[in-house]
DNA sequence: AACTAATTTAGAATCTTTACAATGAACAAA
DNA sequence: TTTGTTCATTGTAAAGATTCTAAATTAGTT
């Protein structure tokens, strides 16, 4: 069973309903290693749905959270992020272009528990200057 | 020179003002173990400094951030929370109740270059249950 | 085919953060 | 100490992301 055939059926045994915006949604974010915006998917895939409105993106997201299908990334203050790839990684954020980097750490630290508080997730964000910003010196594109 | 004194220094020497808001905020800020939103640091000077406006909080944020003396932590996409205690360490957020506890590793991991990207900080977010929230079970505060 | 509850939709509302323009004040130089 | 320039403050408006709402629709079940 695949990637896709799996969120489905987790909707499913959750008791969440399988509408075509979400079939939508769900296809264009598995495989995705991309960090979409809320605006971002809706946008993408307006053309192609006409019928999407940005609020079914929200409810979905919030369903696909739920469910633990992706995560969200709050790694700069303007708007969230989403991360349908959960293979266990870091980020790095340019502060100049404000591109998102995945990062692969060689092991990931994942405690359980910390000082008592029981951890569900861990977010690593990295922000600095990325590669290719470093190389040229034009003026921060935000 | 103990920290406040430190921090008025770098204010003059990096040419902005000192104002009697900007001092009112730093002494806020200076030695706080706690993560104060925009909001929250407006509200508690407020009383005492009738002529604040949060504009100026703003305004001072930015600037303790452009000279390095603060951070801010993106841990949760409702607000910015100010981070005074530049001593790396982590951070855990409860899912239930919202609040911020700082985690101290045992030691920091800072490389300062990751795939060539160039890292000026980094952040570690845990998110979870915290210690208070695993006794009761009272419904979420938020 | 009918029923019920969940979902979608568009728009309004909310909330945080930024922008703006007029007023005020810090700082340096005379 | 006074003056002048530039930066800072203020209050309000504007922007932008997210949430809420209520009516219409539809998925999944009976």
């Amino acid at each position: 069973m695949n990637k896709k055939e799996t969120v489905l059926k987790k909707i499913k045994e959750t008791g969440f309903r399988l509408t075509p915006q979400r079939l939508a949604i769900i296809e264009y974010l598995v495989g995705n290693r991309e960090h979409p915006s809320m605006e971002k998917i809706y946008s993408d895939l307006k053309p192609q749905y006409p019928m999407l409105s940005l609020s079914t993106v929200y409810n979905t997201i919030k369903v696909l959270k739920t469910i633990g299908e992706i995560q969200e990334l709050t790694i700069s203050d303007d708007r969230v992020y989403i991360e349908p790839n959960l293979d266990p990684h870091h980020h790095f954020f340019c502060e100049k272009c404000g591109r998102i980097y995945d990062v692969w750490p060689e092991k990931q630290t994942g405690p359980s528990k910390i000082d008592g508080h029981l951890v569900h997730s861990i977010q690593v964000y990295y922000y600095g200057l990325c590669v290719s910003c470093q190389q040229d010196s034009s003026p921060a594109s935000s």
